[in-house]
DNA sequence: TCAGCTTGTTGAAGCGCTCTAATCATTGTG
DNA sequence: CACAATGATTAGAGCGCTTCAACAAGCTGA
């Protein structure tokens, strides 16, 4: 910086307020510093600058499963907002690890981002909200009841009611539900679920998983063993009932006609017309909009009040639903 | 730090001593600032400790294309072996974009990352050695002839070679390859493609894609639309492949009984069985740990000259390839 | 002509840490 | 008992930047 002060024939302190092209520079200084910067091919120390200043024009994104083709699709949304806010992005990932989930935030708050957007997080509230007391935080994709954090989420609960009411409006009345655990956002799409059941009079088939194929294929076999008559699938996402789908195909299920599936997220996967899977939209570059705006709000204009934005779902219907085989006997 | 040293009853060097684990703090003093630490909750400024010692122990990693299933399993395996180095990890992705991925390796020099490992990357070398000269670079994916920066590569040629010589053997002669364009290992498939079909006395048959499911999906469309005959298609990559198979389907084509087809890189998409999709596997695991040792040996060991591995991929057969139809008929 | 503004510029302090060299205690040696 | 050697501790400089108060110079209007 000396140096571009030197050949620029300025102090050091003009150099800084002109590479940040503050207004009181006359424009003469601003070309010769410019010049200098360039031919010295000079880049400021992000680290001196923060240190300084207390800024990095960074977010950090934190994504719990990079497997998961939802994650990617938010973080499109997501850094695409950051660009057009000016501010740049640093990720991690944690592979569905709390530990690691943990760790990784410290280092996002090590390296003091201005703000950070944790999608799918598993780690407990405390862990968060005290994170939060070192940078603005946003919650994507885990409904959160917290005044100190923002949380942007899709309407699970109401997504759920819509893919059991396709269901049953196709004429299932066996509708088995593959359940997330931990997963985001899978304690509302059960509750979703149930509530939809029980409100047309059925009885509710759940067997519990996690958001993976593995886990899918598993809860799948144990709802096929159980013995209880089931006509369709709804898994808690895409990944899961991909896995169920394999399950199914190994015990000689044709899908749709000897049984119904559905998932949850329509990530890319989900639109393979090679699976065409049945599959609830989420508007996840939406979802990402919204956090970084809501980032850019607490960082810029000093909003620290909690917002909670929930967006509305849709339903797409594919081609692994279809009406039950036995739709003729049991009527309506 | 005053106030942990205050606490501690010590001076501020021996706290940044004690906490950095140096041998020359006596136990006692070691505990004292541990405990005024903890019960205060401090944390070090990343920043200034960078600024102070030029060091952050943190590794950058770039991932080309979040959408590419291939990418996060070669994240795991070097987040894996970052963290048995004791390095932490910060990534970032490109989407695909030239800019975007130069944007982001700035970031990373800016954050000042001990090592920086670029996957799939497909920036100009020039971009790359540049980089080079402010952090040691390690290229994953993507073969570089350079004297500056380190590569771990999977054996494509080979790779490609061992889809060819299967469909072969399977009795197929006529193989179209669905090139992966500027992805990254994809001149090399080519290659591979090429050769051995020369060696085996057949015509090469190719058309042009990008490593997207969209692309392939067009090439296919392209490659059913020349009139040449086709009983097998090769695609550069999972995704490709995909696509294509989408086509397939959608042409009314059945694989394999009408058309065979095969991917490379063994995504986790490519390995459900209701896709079952033969292809090539990368040992992705393996590239992460070799690439992290490149960088720990550079960083904590000063080597200076660069090092090349290339490690041998080994073909997955599952159920998109089988004897061409027409077998009987053109026989052997 | 001069007080009072602007506008542009600068010196110096300070951000929170590490590191070098110096200091202080303690022990061992001849 | 002086002196070297060892081990533990500390003061203070410095990392590369921003920021703030202060200042110089050119303008304005009375």
């Amino acid at each position: 910086m000396d140096d571009v002060a030197r050949r620029a024939g300025v102090s050091r302190a003009l150099v800084s307020l002109a590479l940040r092209g503050s207004a009181k520079v006359s424009d003469s200084s601003r070309a010769a510093v410019r010049r200098a910067a360039d031919e010295l091919g000079y880049r400021p120390n992000l680290m001196a600058r923060h240190l300084a200043s207390k800024q990095t024009r960074t977010f950090g994104l934190l994504i719990n499963d990079l497997h998961n083709p939802y994650f990617p699709s938010v973080a499109d949304g997501i850094k695409r907002a950051a660009d057009t806010g000016g501010y740049r992005m640093l990720m991690n990932s944690a592979f569905l690890n709390d530990d690691d989930e943990t760790r990784a935030i410290e280092t996002f708050i090590d390296y003091r981002v201005d703000g950070l957007i944790l999608t799918g997080s598993r780690v407990s509230a405390a862990v968060i909200e005290q994170a939060a007391r070192s940078v603005p935080i946003v919650v994507v994709s885990r409904p959160m009841d917290s005044t100190v954090v923002d949380t942007i989420n899709n309407d699970d609960f109401l997504g759920a009611q819509m893919v059991v009411e396709h269901l049953i409006e196709l004429g299932h009345r066996h509708i088995c539900h593959i359940d997330g655990g931990r997963g985001a956002g899978s304690a509302q799409r059960l509750a979703g679920y149930q509530a939809t059941m029980h409100r047309h009079g059925f009885a509710s088939h759940v067997v519990s998983a996690a958001f993976t194929e593995a886990s899918g294929a598993l809860a799948a076999q144990k709802a096929l063993a159980s013995g209880r008559t089931i006509s369709a699938m709804f898994a808690g996402n895409d990944l899961s009932a991909l896995g169920a789908l394999d399950t199914l195909d190994d015990s000689g299920f044709t899908v749709p006609d000897d049984m119904s599936l559905v998932g949850y997220d329509n990530t890319s996967v989900a639109a393979l017309r090679h699976i065409g899977l049945t599959t609830i939209d989420q508007h996840r570059e939406r979802l990402g909009e919204l956090a970084i705006d809501a980032l850019i709000e607490r960082v810029e204009h000093g909003r620290t009040q909690a917002v909670h934005h929930v967006i509305a779902p849709s339903l797409v219907v594919r081609s692994t639903t279809a009406a039950p085989r036995d739709q003729a006997i049991r009527g309506q």
